[in-house]
DNA sequence: ATATGTGAATTGATTCACAGCG
DNA sequence: CGCTGTGAATCAATTCACATAT
């Protein structure tokens, strides 16, 4: 069972895996932060709010990073988690649909703080078109395909309405993009190859209700 | 194996049927909105992307709602999942931090239009407070336990800064309020029976970023 | 004839216990 | 002696096959 070697070229890693990786990249980030240079898997466990055998099965996926005895030196397990993620260069972003929640994202510093570099922003209304938002200037959607040429996009951040949205992932794909973040509370089709994560707060606050909803009903535990 | 009566009190549900049951309930929708009178488990599989066992399987935990031979009535299929979910009325949701973000999704028509009613907005900054964001004016943190009483906020969008965010969660636990999604990039900690789910698009780029890079390495498969 | 509902089988992920190394 | 790394065991979720109802 075991994988690759020191490049770390995995497969069949569970998504869970992935997502928790990234939580503890952050907690690495936060320690780092307060000047703590070495860590346990049942620290980092702690923080992550996971078990400490999850942490140490999640690392082993990948490779053998800690020392027995002693733990895990921060700087180099984070500089382990940003290479596994492929956080090492920073990835070439774009914005499509520049309604309020484009704007948004377009104007939030987290973007390049956290190494993601907007290179390109589009929409399919003219009025919208040579505005400038976040340092770019808004471009008609026609001219995908020559700013993944042109720019090298890689992400797409795709912030058009519900009614659009399949439309413009089909335009996205096409143009050569094959990484989306689908901000409209639906479910897209793409080609084999292309990366869809939702980001849907609608279907979170759906998932609360039936929180709330359910325990309520429950009341008194079986 | 089975579970609770006609009336769905339900226990020990998986997460993945909850957000499965959200999109069925979408994918009804639109159904519905084309004039589409019933649909059977392959149909609905098919629009959600999952296979027609899977969907059986995620309404079975709850009781039986199809005619064999047949398949489901859209309308009523959907108004059992709203009853599943939670969303037979509407919620009373507050914003907690009105930066960019707060202020775009108070002003997001979303909001309402999917049945939860934004009854009021908090921010700790006082030349933030009394300025008129979606229908209600910026109130001090202070007042989060009295709008809790008074309005019976039951679900807060927590849009702070990082650094606030766990002492923003303090605070609306304290308050009363059982539910909270999270736009943060951090892990927050609550007590039992508070659920927080997470909004977190940096998290949701960093996987595009894991799968790009990760198909970039393996290239040629198995 | 057709499509649901569900126990059984399978697959996958998490937990555990301890071997192995510093 | 402490803490990592990992095969084995447990637990959970998904897939399947088919009995069942219309």
């Amino acid at each position: 069972m075991q994988r690759g070697g020191a490049r770390g070229t995995a497969r069949d890693i569970p998504s869970a895996t992935v997502g928790r990786l990234i939580t503890y990249l952050r907690v690495l980030n936060g320690l780092e932060a307060r000047g703590v240079e070495r860590v346990s898997s049942d620290l980092l466990a702690d923080e992550a709010h996971v078990s400490a055998f999850q942490v140490r099965k999640d690392l082993a996926y990948f490779g053998t990073f800690g020392t027995r005895g002693t733990g895990y030196t921060v700087s180099s397990l984070k500089g382990e988690l940003k290479r596994i993620l492929g956080l090492t260069r920073p990835w070439r972003v774009a914005i499509v649909g520049m309604g309020r929640l484009g704007q948004a994202l377009a104007d939030y510093p987290g973007l390049s703080e956290y190494d993601f570099d907007l290179v390109a922003a589009f929409d399919v209304d003219e009025r919208k078109v040579g505005q400038r938002h976040g340092g770019v200037v808004v471009r008609h959607m026609g001219e995908l395909g020559a700013a993944v040429a042109e720019l090298g996009l890689e992400i797409v951040l795709l912030t058009v309405p519900v009614g659009a949205a399949q439309a413009a992932v089909d335009a996205v794909v096409a143009a050569g993009v094959r990484g989306i973040l689908n901000f409209a509370p639906t479910v897209v089709s793409v080609p084999e190859g292309v990366k869809v994560e939702p980001v849907d707060f609608l279907a979170a606050l759906k998932r609360v209700s039936y929180f709330l909803h359910e325990g309520a009903l429950v009341e008194d535990r079986g």
